[in-house]
DNA sequence: GCCAACGTTGGC
DNA sequence: GCCAACGTTGGC
C-alpha cells in the first residue's frame, strides 16, 4: 500500500468536484511517468489532492477506487488511469510554501519534479503532513 | 501574463 | 540515437 499525490487546476477539476462525485477517472494525464505512478497504484492507496495554480495547497484526501485502466478521454492505448474518490478533507490545507519551508519534506516531488502531476509520496512525509493538516490520527492506506 | 523547466516530437 | 524545436506545466 502507498501513498501519492494528484495535482489539478481548480478550474478545470476541483475538490469540490472530487467530493461532488463518487469514484471518478483521474483522467487527461499526457505524461508516461504520471502514467506509471497510476499503474503502481493498489485498491485503497490514498492520496493528498493539490490545487495547483491556484491555491497551491494540499486541501483533501482521496482513495484510489479502481485500478489503472484505459483512458476513456483518448483513443491513444499509451494513455491508462485510476479511478479516486474523496475521503476528508484537509482541516487546515497545507501550501507549497509550508512544504518548502519544512526541512523533513525537502524532498518531496512538489518540490524537486514541479511539473510531475502524479507523485508518490512516501509515509513519512504522508504523516507529516496530515498532522500538518490538523488530521490527529491520520488515515492508512490499505 | 511571463517564463523557466522539462517532457515530447520529429528530422536527420 | 541525437538533439533542436516545440508544447505544456505551473510557480511567480
Amino acid at each position: 500500500m502507498a501513498y501519492w499525490l494528484f495535482k489539478s487546476e481548480p478550474n478545470e477539476w476541483s475538490w469540490d468536484d472530487q467530493k461532488a462525485g463518487a469514484c471518478e477517472e483521474w483522467d487527461g494525464i499526457r505524461n508516461y511517468q504520471a502514467r506509471n505512478n497510476m499503474r503502481a497504484m493498489k485498491i485503497g492507496d490514498l492520496g493528498f489532492f493539490y490545487h495547483s495554480n491556484i491555491g497551491k495547497e494540499m486541501v483533501g484526501i482521496v482513495r484510489v477506487c479502481a485500478l489503472s485502466h484505459p483512458d476513456t478521454t483518448t483513443d491513444d492505448e499509451r494513455w491508462d488511469c485510476v479511478d479516486v474518490e474523496a475521503v476528508c478533507d484537509l482541516p487546515r490545507p497545507v501550501t507549497l510554501a509550508q512544504v518548502k519551508a519544512t526541512p523533513e519534506l525537502a524532498e518531496m516531488s512538489l518540490v524537486t519534479s514541479m511539473r510531475l502531476s502524479v507523485q508518490p509520496v512516501r509515509e513519512e512525509e504522508w504523516l507529516i503532513i496530515c498532522r500538518m493538516a490538523g488530521l490527529d490520527d491520520p488515515p492508512r492506506a490499505g
